[in-house]
DNA sequence: CTGAAAGCGCTTACAG
DNA sequence: CTGAAAGCGCTTACAG
């Protein structure tokens, strides 16, 4: 029964040209208000659709914005960062009210990514959320750059490169998140988190908990930073490395609330507990975390306002308008985990 | 710099015409190879990209499926299921697998929802996950059978409606989950979650725990089922009231992760221990369950198996393929919650 | 194996 | 306010 309805057949039934429908149902000011209301209400009695295909075509564009989420390889879907799922969230909501279409790809840094959709006319612009190794990703931005790509990414500001970002204050963010641990009395604070050029954002927070340490007059030696990407396998492991090390800690600053909450949990396998031997604090505010145990005390980006955030900003510039990079505070949310409550 | 390159101009510079460039770039067995290799290289080197819109008005296909979220309307991003976003990750890789591209939308039920993505041409078939209210559901399901649009849904086995689902085993699952229980010796063993044709899932589950009980000859008074929604928040809620309520207690099903989460919660508030004072397992094993203190007993499900199996299903029924509903076995992953480690 | 031509279903100048 | 016509960039019979 799916023999194909066209405008033509509306035209037809409506008793006007074809163009008039098409200027109808697209509600032109063009078209007479009771012609407009009959074409509407034949194509709606027909189900009438609009080609998508043919009138993007037509008119070139595609109404539609593409999401790259970047992973390290791996074929374990649960691997797939909490926090970057909200934000998934959050963006599908703001296109789906800018009238948008999302298309969704998970990209491993392995393939050839950049995935062209913009160049194939499947979308209008494109959003990317994390990276790989940022060493290599800054790479694909240089291409993506170079095709005069409509993109925008989250993350903190890249240097040297025109890039539209929106991202967290993660310096200041690291700041607050040590400097509440401070305030607790803590004087041994790890930081956990690869603190290096390969992850810019750990980066950024592992030079605010430096500051805040340094503003106290609190050493921060290198024995108490340990590198882990943000899952709770690495956080775990990294935290049973330092409990096995003997290193005094007192309190420790997971640099992502995955990493805090297998931090947590190798504190517990060691027989210690959260927060009366080691206070802990993460970042991100992932849902789970006000249900970890104890809960989780971090440091909250707002994942609606990013998406909000990003779709705004790429619309924006695939209107031919100038924007720049957007950085938003986060917010300490206390729970119990830090020792506070 | 981006003036549109189209297939003619790479036919100009190979000194072909341009239906040997898009046989060519299609790899057709039509073209000769010494051709085919040419016009792919010119076409490399312009960045030439196939323009979509163009290629699927012509041969009125899309290469793209829709997956449509269903959730209870919040304007909560952290609400979003974690179960059906690791689903979401799993179909977007078999998606990819497949050539095909992924259109996602969250859809509220409140909305004027079905989006019409395949009527529209911009998706050749819709994957549904989630409801809100399954009888409400129900009445949407019988306009997509109306419109003949292609479709498969994650769930159990709708009855009474031709209607293509990939699922698992609730009943069974339920079943093993109390079963799991019982053999640790628990007595009164409740039940969290709405048990209601409202949510066929939960409570295919329930009916299954209810077995478990008859088989073993042990009793399944209403006062030990509560109903709750699949949220942390709606689990701490149901067990808070139980508890409070002085119902004799010593176990607890919490139909989804989420819920047994929220109960775990809100034993600990109480004053109680789990496993020790009150066995937990739940159902779904998120990602986060591995996490949890203690670590989350649970009725697996395989979202990877699932996630392809959807495509899969889907991808046969667009290819005019009769595919059959599909059901797979959960497995329970013992964990500390239970008391059996 | 290759090419000339038709046509997918729209939108949008252009003319009135 | 409306219509006739062109054309978006492909794919696919059709003919050779």
């Amino acid at each position: 029964m799916k023999s194909k309805i066209t405008s033509f057949d509306i035209a037809y039934k409506a008793g006007v040209s074809q163009s008039t429908v098409s200027r109808a149902l697209r509600n032109s000011p063009l078209v007479n208000e009771e012609t407009r209301l009959k074409v509407q209400a034949i194509a709606r009695e027909l189900n009438y659709k609009v080609d998508k295909n043919a009138s993007n075509l037509r008119s070139q564009q595609s109404g539609t914005i593409a999401l790259l989420l970047f992973e390290d390889p791996t074929n374990d879907d649960s691997m797939i960062n909490p926090f970057f799922l909200a934000m998934l969230g959050s963006i599908t909501r703001a296109c789906a009210n800018a009238g948008y279409d999302l298309l969704v790809s998970f990209q491993q840094m392995a393939n050839d990514w950049y995935a062209d959709y913009e160049d194939t006319h499947k979308a209008d612009g494109i959003i990317l959320l994390g990276y790989g190794d940022f060493v290599d990703y800054e790479e694909k931005l240089k291409q993506l750059i170079e095709q005069n790509t409509h993109f925008v990414r989250w993350g903190s500001e890249v240097k040297h490169l025109p890039v539209v970002s929106v991202g967290c204050d993660n310096f200041l963010g690291g700041y607050d998140a040590t400097n509440h641990l401070i305030k607790l009395g803590k004087q041994h604070i790890a930081f956990i988190g690869e603190a290096s050029e390969h992850a810019p954002e750990f980066q950024d927070r592992y030079l605010g908990h430096c500051r805040a340490l340094d503003d106290a007059a609190i050493g921060h030696p290198e024995s108490l930073q340990i590198d882990a990407v943000s899952t709770e396998d690495s956080g775990y492991q990294a935290m049973k490395e330092l409990l096995e090390s003997d290193t005094k800690v007192d309190a420790v600053f997971g640099s992502s609330d995955l990493i805090a909450i297998g931090a947590m949990k190798a504190i517990h396998d060691h027989g210690l507990k959260v927060p009366n031997d080691i206070a802990v604090v993460g970042f991100d505010d992932i849902p789970i975390s006000g249900y970890t145990y104890p809960p989780l005390t971090t440091a909250k980006q707002d994942t609606t306002l990013a998406g909000e955030l990003l779709v705004d900003h790429l619309l924006k510039m695939i209107g031919g308008e100038m924007v720049g990079t957007t950085l938003m505070p986060t917010t300490m949310v206390v729970r119990k985990s830090c020792g506070a409550a």
